[in-house]
DNA sequence: TGTACATCAGTGAACGCGCGTTCACTGATGTAC
DNA sequence: TGTACATCAGTGAACGCGCGTTCACTGATGTAC
């Protein structure tokens, strides 16, 4: 850590005008997000901020970036603490660590998980490993259930009604590869489900679909859609 | 019908702007939408909108209403070519119009189940009743199975670990009464997931989620997703 | 250790653009007698 | 059927505000000799 102080100042001021990045997409969302205002919060005159950060675009590539390893980081912290022989405390650890981080943060997890920005496309490059980490381990949960031949395969073939495509099939295989798990197609299908269906959950109330009161107890309304969704994996 | 020439012409003219309003949803996204530019599109000065809309943020309401009834007309209808006997059947109906229009109309799904457009809330009375429709229909499917006896409430009460806490139970309680439908809690509760979890693989697909090519076949993967979605529901 | 030069953070002005909303107004369309 | 008045759509100017981005610049910090 031999920096020199400049580099010292740059980094802290790269991580303010990050931080500050974060507190404006609460107040004005992703599309009102302005480097001007930004350079106000800061401080500093507007073209100053163009010494730290190319465009606009690059300050949104930076946040998401950001919002996935900071969401990422607390789910893994979160499942880890449960041991692999119980993947359905592990699956829930990963869901409430989700829903907790999503309140927490409801406009970075709307920037990732909501509406698209438009007229802005993230790089892939930079944004797709951030972004595989929750569903990576999500996988990996179910794997190591698989693995250890505590899924009850005989289960899930008996529910399957529609068949996947060969196109599917193949696109299975991709996620397979991509995230170095063993698991038949119909469980991998499920896997994918419940993390969409995850999602989906926290979004609606996240996003305020459940209405004013989310059903009256939003935590034990959670704790039981989790419940489903191990159920629907199959998950001891 | 006998309205006058004006009457027509002021209805006319209000669904243009709805309609051009649609469509700078699209580019713009619901933050950037904006009654200057409508009135550009209009051929008319930008004080002029203001004879039609008293504001940005009611145009915005409108939006939302309309987008809600376009989605609950395609669905109901959708889900009304299938017979009552067939709950399997029905559900699948409803999701795949779900999709279909989602995917048809991206920016207004966005609109109504994106991230909140900053700034604005929907006033309640306006919004409740179109937004209800879907899951209105979706909770009368399994209602009508269960009133046949058709679902097996025994599968379902094994599933269920978590319980539900009272106030959670009175939440339910509320679903009934406002949907009309009669059901135990076990089933609202999956009804809920199920609800929640079509609306989050839809987004994913819509907001991209998934990657670029979807798995290689989206409609093949929808088509599982609602399948285990019935299954979940011990729909027949 | 001291000096000369290069690097870099931040300034301030400018470009050209957009927005929501109000207000006094003109002229056409509708209505009551 | 004809006239007088009220209603309403649309105009054009204005208020006060915001934005992203570029550019030539000053002055402090770092580096090589």
């Amino acid at each position: 850590m031999a920096t020199t102080p400049r580099a010292r100042a740059r980094a802290q001021t790269m991580d303010e005008i990050v931080r500050i990045g974060r507190r404006h997409l609460a107040t004005d969302g992703a599309a009102g997000l302005s480097l001007r205002a930004i350079a106000r919060d800061l401080g500093v005159v507007s073209s100053a901020v163009y010494r730290y950060v190319q465009s606009r675009d690059e300050l949104l590539t930076l946040l998401i970036v950001e919002g996935y390893d900071e969401l990422s980081r607390r789910v893994e912290d979160a499942v880890a603490e449960v041991p692999t022989a119980d993947p359905r405390g592990r699956l829930g650890a990963l869901g409430r660590a989700v829903r907790t981080w999503a309140r927490a943060e409801p406009a970075t997890y709307a920037l990732l998980f909501g509406s698209p920005v438009p007229g802005y496309r993230a790089p892939e490059e930079r944004t797709v490993a951030a972004g595989t980490r929750v569903p990576r381990l999500l996988m990996s949960i179910v794997s190591d259930a698989y693995a250890a031949g505590r899924i009850d395969i005989a289960a899930h073939h008996r529910a399957t009604g529609a068949s996947a495509t060969p196109a599917l099939v193949s696109g299975f295989e991709e996620v397979r590869e991509a995230f170095g798990i063993d698991l038949p197609d119909d469980v991998v299908a499920t896997g994918v489900l419940v993390w969409s269906a995850l999602f989906g959950c926290v979004s609606f109330e996240v996003f305020g679909q459940y209405g004013a009161d989310a059903m009256g107890d939003p935590d034990a309304l959670f704790e039981l859609q989790v419940t489903r969704l191990a159920d629907l994996l199959c998950l001891p």
